[in-house]
DNA sequence: TATTGTATGCTAACGCCGTTAGTTTGTCAA
DNA sequence: TTGACAAACTAACGGCGTTAGCATACAATA
């Protein structure tokens, strides 16, 4: 009863702690109600559904990525900074990899908000990818590359899939951002021929 | 009561179809009881667990994978293997996107089944690059960006993360498969430096 | 052929889960 | 002071995986 000032802000916060700290895959309503010193169906006073308190956790995990990602690139141009948002995608991934899960698991498909969210997620790369001189059609194919370089990297990795070879993981990835590189002199050369 | 001569095949197998035609998500031990006329407690007859019976069905959705893999690069060498293995791995994705999804929930961490499991992961590639001349390290590492790409592709196109721009996603896959063969005689020169 | 053991089915139940309906109560504005 | 509304509550539903304990069909053995 004793009525708290819960925010819709607190609630958030509070299943992004808990997300982060016990993993996506024990979260629960009723456990974030616990946490909170509610009942579980009190929730429902600030949160329509668990797939909406997911997708605004998907939101905010879009945001912060996209915050590291455009403080890396600032300053810097070409290789320096693919290699430096690649990195910070990278560090994203690796420090905070429960919050980088619930990114995935969003419905892509839905409303006009995840629209935007969809915009977040593409402008980083956009940006630094201005250095080169590309024409626009080969930006929106590179971007999707980018993106799926970084992605399998870090769920494979996440997932325990490079354990086959005892080589270093970073070289790994090192060596998969120069991929990306090369994609792009390469794809340079050829806009400009 | 009238038993039936049910294998653990047989329930493998039935999973399996209810997985490919109603969805991961929406899989249940109760629903797969109940399509093989028997109750949920007496499937514990057959299996360990629910996670036991989805670790089989990674299993079976890794061998299947490299099967198709391995079949297209037969008699292909280099870049042309390369595009083949490329294909066969895409054309897995998207036509079997949830068995597909089954293989990286598996927790790659635990036994030794999985270890085998994880070198059938690795083999088909580590294959196609044979023709490569390649140090074994090298291989090692891009493997791993093989697989990093190809992940990335299909995951985030199934998951609608390719929507953004006018561009034919294809076009998109192509470039990164074109990416990965930059990157491998790349590596062969600087292999033969 | 009769018996016995085991594999395979059953029912009932437990403790989770998200969610809804209906009710009470604290708080703030009129 | 009162009335309205927001935010808590309790109770319940149907779903889930899972366990315990019981019944029965079948196969092997005596």
């Amino acid at each position: 009863m004793a009525r708290q000032g819960l925010t819709h802000a607190d609630i958030i916060g509070t299943a992004i702690e808990m997300i982060e700290s016990e993993g996506l895959h024990s979260f629960s309503l009723r456990e974030l109600a616990g946490r909170l010193h509610i009942k579980a169906a009190s929730l429902y006073n600030h949160i329509r559904s668990s797939d909406e308190l997911h997708t605004e956790i998907g939101y905010y995990a879009i945001s912060e990525l996209k915050k590291a990602q455009l403080a890396a690139i600032a300053g810097k141009e070409r290789s320096e900074a693919i290699e430096s948002l690649a990195d910070a995608y990278y560090r994203f991934g690796k420090e905070r990899p429960e919050i980088y899960k619930v990114i995935l698991s969003l419905p892509m498909v839905k409303n006009d908000a995840i629209h935007s969210a969809g915009f977040d997620i593409v402008e980083p790369i956009m940006t630094a990818m201005a250095g080169y001189h590309l024409t626009r059609e080969q930006m929106m194919h590179l971007q999707r590359v980018f993106r799926s370089i970084m992605h399998g990297f870090i769920s494979q990795e996440e997932a325990g899939c490079f354990r086959q070879f005892p080589v270093d993981v970073v070289d790994s990835y090192r060596m998969a951002v120069r991929g990306f590189i090369l994609l792009l002199e390469n794809s340079e050369k050829e806009a400009q021929a």
